[in-house]
DNA sequence: ATATCATTCAAGATAATAATTGAATATAAT
DNA sequence: ATTATATTCAATTATTATCTTGAATGATAT
């Protein structure tokens, strides 16, 4: 039934598809999207034992979605290309278009803790220009370490309520994560803004922003 | 191990991935990007059973990938959204870009049949105005029929050979088809060049152009 | 060389998906 | 009402994907 050079084509089509057919599979790739990660840290943040995400990550490969390298003994891990982060938009719009299941998370979730519009990416360059702006990434040390918004503060989720002490309450917070589906961010606003703060999330998260050409620090 | 709203998100986006992960599934999408069709008319084209095709049309059902509406004793399924057309463009972009496989395929098939750059939608747009192009859309008739681009003459590529009489020599061609992976324009193309007659490929096909905005005519 | 650590491979159990067949609905025509 | 037609459903079998476990590879460090 493959015959033709067009069902060729679309039996790989479909196989890259199929590489992003699976929860977990996505999720590697959210993570990747932050920058290089090898195995282990992969797995134990996704919760897969390491063989199992080792061979997610091969079908990933196979797919074209990512590519890796060696280093040390390390295998280091990252997203194949920008049109990657491309392609799980256009999937993650399609399935918020026309799944009620979609809507009906966000809606239970999310919005229940951040129904405020996003702070655009271009709003808050123009914003953090006039100075009166904490920008606040609420990743994990290391994902931050790899790469950030310039001048953004790094306080964890799970230190946040710990540290309000660093936060000025005089200037408004702009929060940030991992991407759209990221709940840290989310999370984050809603318990700054119990505490007062005037607090708002950015649009998506730091691998859209890099995509967007801005600049990304790593010190 | 779905706990967690993020999880719950991603698990219904590789629902979608899935829906796409099949050969058969990409080839009915593409059908269904011209234009409505019902259940025989795709098994039909696309060489599967009926109740196969049923299926699998039911499978991007729930995907939310189509729609469909009833016609008397007929059920006539579309693609749900534009938003569809465009995550089939990115998935076929990242195919291109990282699987060899792909490359190959293009090479060996496509670019043996037509290497010279196609004519980009502006492009036509403003020949068309000169009055010295003909658009020649190489679709089977029920298709041209749904809609086709505006002063189009429909030769089927199955009766190109034939009608060569109908083609003015002294107009340049512009052929299309279905889409980008369509491969009846690029027949036409190779069969019309040993012909003589001057002729380019129009970039992607009639469900990109109408998704550009541009108008359709559907008489 | 040997030991150690990260990663991958291989084998097997379980679950999901695909295609086929024949029966069941639902609408239209007689 | 009955018949015909289009589509869907249900049951079956074959194929493919997932996860687990334990062993094998590759690179570094002792």
């Amino acid at each position: 039934m493959s015959i033709g050079p067009k069902q060729a084509l679309y039996a790989e089509f479909a196989s890259v598809a199929r590489a992003l057919g699976s929860q977990h599979r996505l999720e590697i790739l959210e993570h990747l999207a932050q920058g290089e990660r090898g195995v282990e840290a992969l797995a134990e943040r996704v919760g897969l034992t390491i063989a199992n995400a080792s061979q997610h990550l091969q079908q990933l490969r196979r797919a074209g979605l990512v590519a890796s390298r060696r280093d040390g003994k390390f295998v280091l891990y990252r997203l194949a290309d920008e049109a990657v982060l491309g392609l799980m938009a256009a999937l993650s719009d399609v399935a918020q278009r026309n799944l009620a299941e979609v809507d009906r998370i966000r809606r239970h979730y999310f919005d229940d803790r951040d129904s405020m519009e996003p702070v655009s990416r271009e709003e808050l360059l123009a914003r953090t220009r006039d100075g009166l702006v904490t920008v606040l990434d609420v990743r994990p040390p290391d994902e931050f370490a790899v790469g950030h918004l310039p001048g953004a503060v790094n306080i964890p989720l799970s230190e946040l309520e710990s540290r309000l002490a660093e936060l000025d309450p005089d200037h408004e917070i702009v929060a940030y994560c991992r991407g759209p589906w990221c709940v840290l961010s989310f999370e984050a606003v809603a318990a700054l803004r119990a505490r007062g703060f005037r607090v708002r999330r950015l649009e998506d998260g730091l691998p859209e922003w890099r995509a967007a050409g801005l600049p990304v620090e790593n010190a």
